[in-house]
DNA sequence: ATTGTTATTGAAATTCTTCTCAGCCTCAAT
DNA sequence: ATTGAGGCTGAGAAGAATTTCAATAACAAT
C-alpha cells in the first residue's frame, strides 16, 4: 500500500517539485501551505510521514511539531531555508526526526525519506514479529526467480531477461493462480501513467514464452484467458 | 542489553533534544551538567559511550577527557559549538574518539554513536576471538582484499585504487551476488550527504572494470543489470 | 602558491529495450 | 462453414539507459 506523505510547505514552486517527486516514487502525496489547516489535516490523514518547512503563515513548523508530537510518533523532517535555523530547531527541543537545509537535492530528500519510513517498519516488526522469512526466492516448478540477485532461472539456468519482462515475470508469479487483465497489468507493472495500447502487453507475454514454455505456442503457463487477460500456473 | 550512554552537558534544551532522542533508539541514558559531578558519575556508572560538550561548567571537557581516558577506553565524543574550538581540541591531542560541531543533525548524531558502539564491539570481538580470517579478508577468485591493509589485489598483484574505488569495489564485494541500485551506492558508499548525481557512479564501475576485468567492456564481474543497478559476482 | 592526483559532471556515442503497427490466426457463436 | 472479436506475431522505429570521453572542479601534498 502506498505510504501518504504530507507536505506543509507555503511556496509554490517547492511544493510542485517535492509532490512531482514524491508521487514518482510512488508515494500518496497530500499539499497544504498554511499552517493551521496543516495541522487539522495531519491529524485526519494520518500520514506515514510529514515533510514540513519551518517559516509557514499561520502557524510555524516548531509550533506543529509541538502539538502533533505528543499524539503521534510520525516521522517528522524539517526544512530549513538556513543553516542557523537549525540552530533554532535544534535549541528547542522539537522531536523532529531529521532535517534539510536548502537548498538540497531531490536524491538526497527521498533517501531520507526512505530512510525515515524504513526506520519506522523495521520498529514495528520489531514489535510484532521477530521473524520475518524473506521470500527473497520464488520457486515454481522449475522456475525461480531471485530478487536480491535480480535474476530468473529455469532448471538452475538463468535466463535472459529484459527490465520489463523481468518486472511482468515476477508479478505474474507473484500472482500466480489469478486472471490479470491487461489493464491491470499495465497499472501495476507498467505503472499507472504508462499512455501506451494494451497490445504491449501481448507482445511481452509472447516473449515471456518464448522464454519459459516449452512450446511458445502452446502455452501450458502462462494461459490465455479469452477476453479477460492471463494467468500464471504454478 | 540496552548500551549505557552518559551525556554530559550543560545546556538545557540540547540535554533535552539529545536524551529524548537517544533513549527513542533504544539506549539507556544518564544526563549530567556539571562538569566536576559528571566525572564521578562517569568513573561510577561505567557507560558504553560519553557525549560530552567541550564547554561545562565545574571542569571543562578536555579536563574530564585528560582524566578519564587512562583508566577507560570508553569512546567519546565531543561537542563543540564552532569550528575553532575543535582546532583546539585536536591541538592537545586529548583521547577523544569522534567530534560533532554544531548545529548537527540528530541523525548525524545517532550515526556517530552507533558507530563508536559498533568499533567497540569489533575490538572486542577480535580479541576474543583470534581467529577471524573471512572478516579481514575477502576472496572471489582471484580477486582479493584486505580490509587491514586497505589494499585490493589481484592474482596476488596489487591494485592500486583511488579511495572511491577502493569503497566501491568494498561494498560490492561485501554484497556480492545483490544487484544494488546507483541510488543504493551513493547512499552505501558515498553517504547520504552526497549531493551529485548518479553518473558519479557509472564512471566509477568503469575505472574499477578497467582494473579487475579482462575485458573491461565485456565484464563479467561488475555486471550491469540494466534499469536497475549493478552486481558483484562472485 | 603550485603541482599532481582524484572526483564529478555533462554530453556524445553506443547499446539495448520497448512500443507500435499491420496482418494473420484462433476461437466460439451463429 | 462463416464471421467477428480477440489474440498472436515479426520487424523496425522510437526511446531509454549505459558507457565512454573529455573538461573541470575539488582536494591534498609539497
Amino acid at each position: 500500500m502506498a505510504k501518504k506523505i504530507l507536505i506543509i510547505e507555503d511556496e509554490l514552486a517547492l511544493q510542485e517539485t517535492l509532490s512531482y517527486n514524491l508521487e514518482r516514487e510512488g508515494y500518496q502525496v497530500t499539499v497544504e501551505g498554511n499552517g493551521a489547516k496543516a495541522l487539522e489535516i495531519a491529524q485526519e490523514m494520518q500520514p506515514d510521514l510529514i515533510l514540513m518547512d519551518i517559516m509557514l503563515p499561520g502557524l510555524d513548523g516548531i509550533e506543529i511539531t509541538r502539538i502533533l508530537r505528543p499524539r503521534t510518533n510520525v516521522p517528522i523532517i524539517m526544512l530549513t531555508a538556513r543553516d542557523d535555523e537549525i540552530d533554532r530547531v535544534l535549541g528547542l527541543e522539537i522531536g523532529a526526526d531529521d532535517y534539510l537545509t536548502k537548498p538540497f537535492s531531490m536524491r538526497e530528500l527521498l533517501a531520507r525519506v526512505k530512510a525515515q519510513l524504513r526506520r519506522v517498519r523495521l520498529m514495528h516488526e520489531e514489535l510484532n514479529s521477530p521473524e520475518k522469512p524473506t521470500d527473497t526466492l520464488l520457486t515454481f516448478g522449475n522456475l525461480r526467480i531471485d530478487r536480491i540477485r535480480h535474476e530468473a532461472s529455469i532448471n538452475e539456468e538463468v535466463m535472459l531477461l529484459k527490465p520489463q519482462e523481468y518486472a511482468l515475470l515476477l508479478h505474474l508469479l507473484e500472482h500466480q493462480g489469478q486472471v490479470l487483465s491487461r489493464d491491470q497489468l499495465l497499472e501495476q507493472v507498467w505503472g499507472w501513467d504508462f499512455r501506451g495500447g494494451s497490445r504491449t502487453v501481448d507482445v511481452h507475454i509472447r516473449w515471456l514464452r518464448e522464454k519459459i514454455e516449452p512450446d511458445p505456442s502452446n502455452p501450458t503457463r502462462i494461459i490465455t484467458v479469452r477476453g479477460t487477460g492471463y494467468r500464471f500456473e504454478g
